[in-house]
DNA sequence: GTCTATATCGGGATAGAC
DNA sequence: GTCTATCCCGATATAGAC
């Protein structure tokens, strides 16, 4: 808090003149992030591919929290405790989690992805957990301008896409089969 | 401090007398914890399938620190902050996450499991990280005896395997290229 | 060796003057 | 609205009596 008082050039009491805790502030800038964020998303949603579509998404992300990306360090520190409401993981954050779910449901839907019916229902959140593990190492990467990340997303991305096209092989449904039972327990924790 | 200090019966002060900080404590735990688990990881390595090695390493892990899974929940709280001394992905904690890697190379070695070479510096990392996962998954499992960690475990252990055995066809060399791409820009970081 | 009491510090939050 | 000063709490660590 002190130190956000300061980035904003007031005093640490005024902080709490305009939002009532630490949490509140927390929880308006994952909002405006979100509302910000839609135009973009939307222009991003233009592309006609799934790779590119999926690269857009993360990428216009990356760009706009660019200039907060110690400030996300410090929500994300706690990512791994799903117990603490500042964690994406966390129910605090459940209404957020599921905005960005839906738009890689969104980006699958609209490049008519075709997607096997039973894994239809976990692949956006599966996507979602891919943008997430990638917005983690970028919160960490300390090449400059992080551009390690981009080597990283280039890296993984046509996997990611080759995977989905994959899935739909009907060899290769009892892989599937067993990918989704371990799905099946992960979301029922 | 307070905590642990309770739980071992004595004042506060006490826990300073022997340890000269908390750290200190940590550290002591996790080396403790090595030497303890040594002999029972080498009653695992007695296992003849890579499989049932990999089952018997991570659940005699699971066992050992069953009664202490608050503390190390404690612990792996910051798992996601890599500049946290007790992160098990720190430097500080290399010398023993090193000595765990270990534990999975020679599990691959003496079972006799065929690897391609390229990949073969990196599977031992691989599986201590889908450890890694699967420790954290029990350390947040609320279930009964944390049996929804044994089902993951049972349920995604084969596909592990499976990926391994399937690593090795020369028809997936290329596949495998592009996962060894991936992998050379997460070790750079 | 073991205890109680306390110093110290960081960080969230409040009080009250202006 | 904005500031300074302060409270409060938890947590690490130390002091010093016994």
């Amino acid at each position: 808090m002190r130190e956000v008082a300061a980035r904003a050039g007031v005093a640490l009491g005024l902080a709490y003149y305009y939002f009532k805790s630490k949490d509140a502030i927390v929880h308006t800038f994952y909002q405006r992030a979100k509302d910000d964020l839609a135009p973009r998303l939307d222009a991003a949603h233009r592309e006609k591919t799934l790779s590119a579509r999926l690269e857009g998404l993360i990428e216009t992300k990356l760009a706009y929290f660019a200039p907060n990306r110690r400030f996300l360090g410090a929500l994300l520190g706690h990512a791994s405790d799903p117990s603490n409401p500042l964690s994406p993981f966390s129910d605090a954050s459940r209404e957020i989690r599921d905005a960005d779910i839906a738009q890689f449901d969104r980006a699958l839907t609209e490049t008519k992805t075709s997607v096997p019916k039973d894994l239809a229902p976990h692949l956006g959140r599966m996507l979602w957990f891919y943008q997430m593990g990638l917005i983690l190492f970028w919160i960490h990467d300390r090449s400059a301008q992080q551009e390690r990340t981009r080597e990283l997303l280039a890296a993984s991305l046509p996997i990611v896409v080759t995977l989905i096209k994959l899935a739909n092989l009907p060899l290769l449904r009892p892989a599937r089969r067993r990918v989704l039972n371990v799905l099946s327990i992960l979301s029922e924790a």
